[in-house]
DNA sequence: ATTATCTATAGATCTATAGATAATGC
DNA sequence: ATTATCTATAGATCTATAGATAATGC
């Protein structure tokens, strides 16, 4: 619409362009694909948010689907090395012995703080994750992206419930990332529900107790049989 | 496409005619919505399922989103009561002292059985609200149709909690039906995931194993404070 | 000389409406 | 006579491509 402030004009060179220009269609699409998913939302509309024309994503992406993907892998890398991290250096220093909280909590704790940390644009990006993952064609990417993350922690999972048939240790899984998912939505749900005592963004709130909550449920699991 | 067999073609009443045909189409929106999403559906898709012309969408339903709305609503009346009445039930079983894995009991298996039971169309209708339930427009029609049930679960999750802060009990209805949706998504995830031992669409293996996980979860907040 | 962005436009849908036809209802 | 279904079609997008223009690069 209105012309970007003459600041923005300044000389650059082609990559840095580049990058900036990508980076402005990937927020927007996260943004919108958050919102809207990825049927609901046309190109024209992702331009427009940039203030671009929508031939121009034709010229960064081959098609709508492969800006979709783009979106997805661009932080995907980063929230899931960052949780391997945080769970090899909990392997590492509780060795044979580690508890179910406490790999929870740098599975759990780890990405909370990721969104906190980087604002708007991972809090979009954590909506559109979670509306993408429960859908089958989502529910493929994750597997791409996340089983490397998801694996180690649960092969973290049966070494502190050495009893407890592996079956039981998954479908827990399947609860917590539920959960997580439900969270990452920010759907404004609970806010509503629970009259403004809960609020769907915050984040710190869950991190509070999402992984005392969960831990709890595995061990209460193990304890069933 | 195929003519349909000379079986359906006997004399019916216009009432009959008129439900059955609404019948079929909700039938095919609810499946479709569930796999792409409002706006991944088009109305000839609708129309093809059932074998029938696009424009009859039209006759039955003002347009796209009244269909939509109505595959939300034709279930949801049915699952919500179901769950109501269960919830009472237990009420009045256990009068000033139920338990929170009671409560959770008659809310989950309550509503698990339901889809079970129903058969394809009911695990569809599953799959259609966890796609749903997890979008901005999708949540407030959760409002609208599941506030009831699910503030009755939560007034006898604090009478079963008397000490325990409200957010609490907020946050960890919060997991629960984050965990609930996850399941009834059936993305397949958990399948590939655990190597096969879990299977999405085994709400029988969920039945065993999600109230009582939740339940020891609000316990675990309840003994954090 | 190469890369980033825009103009123009084709071709394919998609939703929705108006009006015709074919069934059922009294 | 009324209701269910289909035919024909308008008008509005939407994705994608071809080719022109305007920047940066050496």
């Amino acid at each position: 619409m209105a012309e970007r402030p003459t600041a923005k004009r300044v000389r650059r060179t082609k990559a840095e362009q580049r990058a900036e220009t990508l980076e402005q269609i990937l927020d927007a699409a996260e943004y919108l694909f958050s919102q809207h998913g990825l049927h609901g939302v046309t190109l024209r509309d992702v331009a427009q948010r940039v203030g671009v024309h929508t031939t121009l994503l034709h010229y960064y992406f081959d098609d709508k689907l492969s800006l979709f993907e783009a979106v997805f892998a661009r932080r995907a890398g980063i929230t899931s090395g960052r949780r391997m991290e945080a769970l090899e250096r909990y392997e590492a220093e509780t060795g044979d012995h580690p508890t179910v909280e406490g790999a929870l909590h740098a599975f759990l704790d780890t990405d909370l703080d990721l969104y906190v940390a980087g604002g708007e644009p991972w809090m979009n990006y954590a909506a559109f994750g979670a509306r993408v993952s429960n859908t089958p064609e989502g529910a493929a990417l994750m597997d791409v992206h996340f089983d490397p993350v998801v694996l180690k922690l649960i092969s973290i999972l049966k070494r502190a419930l050495p009893d407890t048939p592996p079956e039981d240790i998954f479908w827990g899984y399947h609860f917590v990332t539920g959960s997580l998912m439900n969270t990452l939505a920010r759907t404004g749900r609970i806010d509503r529900l629970s009259g403004g005592l809960c609020k769907s963004g915050d984040f710190d709130a869950v991190k509070q107790r999402m992984a005392r909550f969960m831990a709890a449920g595995f061990l209460a699991l193990s304890r069933g049989r």
